[in-house]
DNA sequence: TGACATAATGTCTAATCTGACATATCTTCT
DNA sequence: AGAAGATATGTCAGATTAGACATTATGTCA
């Protein structure tokens, strides 16, 4: 496993449970949460910039403020899918996502 | 509805039903499907460079051959996660698949 | 402080997606 | 033609994810 790899996990608030699992975490699968985090970091954003509370994003995309709070914080009962589908449907072209994408896991600071 | 739409679905292989169904194609929807049918090609093009078949590229992916052929389909049934799940697993970058999600339905002759 | 808006968390049932399997359809040989 | 390998298609039971709702937490005002 490659050095920070637990705390970056903890930081984007998973479980991970005892050192046993942690094991089982795959690079793959590590790389799909960075996805998953720079999409929903995305969508944060992109949500703000429209000034619109949480319920009224939901409306708009056809989801829920649940949903969209658990979206925002890239929980893992969230797929990949939704989260492209809400960027999408919210205005996001799929140039602006792939941007996103390509640069998710890169230290922020090198961003 | 834009110009040519229901034409690119269908090359895309999309059942799109009458007219009625059709309409309700929203640009969001035609959105994602570019960019589910992006990622199917990159996936097969990832296995053809690699020389394997469906069966093999199936197991080191841990799914089946018959999905396999269904994700470089674009088939509807398979979701974007599972897309990008294969193509990390079978070790794309996230700067390789940002990249592919960008040109998503861009005209492949100004690509 | 209390009232109100917003956001987070937990939990359901319904809907969607998955791997697996069977089977059919190519392709490429001899 | 026919055997063999590869790919496509159809189906299904089990797993995962969805929106919805209730509830709790966190602001942010007066």
């Amino acid at each position: 496993m490659k050095k920070g790899k637990k705390e970056k996990l903890e930081r984007a608030g998973w479980v991970v449970g005892g050192a046993e699992e942690f094991l089982d975490l795959s690079d793959a699968e590590m790389a799909l949460i960075d996805v998953r985090v720079s999409l929903a970091k995305a969508l944060r954003h992109r949500r703000q910039k429209m000034k619109i509370s949480q319920a009224t994003f939901a409306k708009r995309v056809g989801s829920s403020q649940s949903r969209v709070a658990k979206m925002e914080a890239g929980d893992p009962s969230v797929s990949i899918d939704l989260l492209l589908r809400s960027l999408i449907t919210s205005g996001s072209s799929a140039e602006e996502i792939g941007r996103v994408i390509a640069a998710a896991g890169l230290d922020p600071a090198t961003v």
